[in-house]
DNA sequence: GAACAATAGTTTCAATTGAAACTAATTTCA
DNA sequence: TGAAATTAGTTTCAATTGAAACTATTGTTC
């Protein structure tokens, strides 16, 4: 049993999460900077738009779990980049409706099958039912 | 089933780590800031220092998966506000150990259950069961 | 419909972080 | 021994990030 005066950092929770979640960021932000030189905001903004096209940047802060800056930032990159299309919004002309440009949805098809195999080499490292669990699990730490 | 051509971002696993660390950390992270006025790369040192005392800063960085950069940051933060002390490694004078000082041995004091208390309260969310398998499943996620 | 509040998105400025270079001390080995 | 390599820890400089302020447009209310 464990000295309740002391805490084991290896095995507390927020610590433990924070390690996995550097190291399988780090791996696979890795590939998406050598392989398609993306950021992992670039390529979340990438993967809300080639899920729902033409969404704006505020539907894509919400759809992606990053703020409204950390959105404007990566899309103007993207855009930089040729990876994005934006247009004005006729009936309300704050908003801009984005989209993967030829460039971005080319990206995308390849990006889409290497990001899969990625994740089935985590999922590969747990029996079923565990990665059930640590799905679950992970939602309900992600509460506020 | 999902589309193969498509990636879902809140059923990707990669991201979903990401969102339940930045919660969880974020949650604590406040704490130890407004309750102990500390960053976590600060609360990490202390952390190691609490459980192995007098070590040099090398050792606290492979103990908490923080590189010898940040480490040596975190330090020089404590020992300005008076946490921690160091002293000379006499037979290698390129070494300094490092220990909480009594100012810092009164925070830990007082940190250590705040801090397993918000554990608790990350595990209440869970069964036992749903614990146990969480944590091997971040152990294995964290393998290179 | 004019004033005020709210929303979409961008920019600015400071703080944090990362990578590389640096200093100082120790170890290796010809 | 003494030159070269290694190790501990710090510093520097650029890039990234966060918080707040900002612009432009739309919505609300009197």
């Amino acid at each position: 049993m464990p000295d309740p005066d002391v805490i084991d950092l290896p095995n507390f929770l927020p610590y433990r999460l924070a390690v996995a979640t550097d190291a399988v960021s780090g791996r696979l932000a890795r590939r998406y900077r050598e392989e398609f030189d993306l950021s992992i905001p670039e390529w979340r903004v990438m993967a809300v738009l080639g899920r729902y096209p033409d969404i704006s940047a505020n539907e894509v802060a919400a759809r992606s779990a990053m703020d409204k800056v950390q959105v404007s930032r990566a899309v103007a990159l993207l855009i930089r980049n040729g990876h994005l299309d934006r247009r004005a919004d006729d009936t309300d002309r704050r908003r801009t409706m984005l989209s993967l440009s030829d460039s971005g949805q080319e990206i995308y098809r390849r990006i889409v099958p290497m990001a899969r195999a990625y994740e089935q080499d985590l999922f590969a490292r747990l029996s079923g039912p565990e990665a059930e669990v640590l799905m679950r699990a992970l939602a309900q730490l992600s509460q506020p």
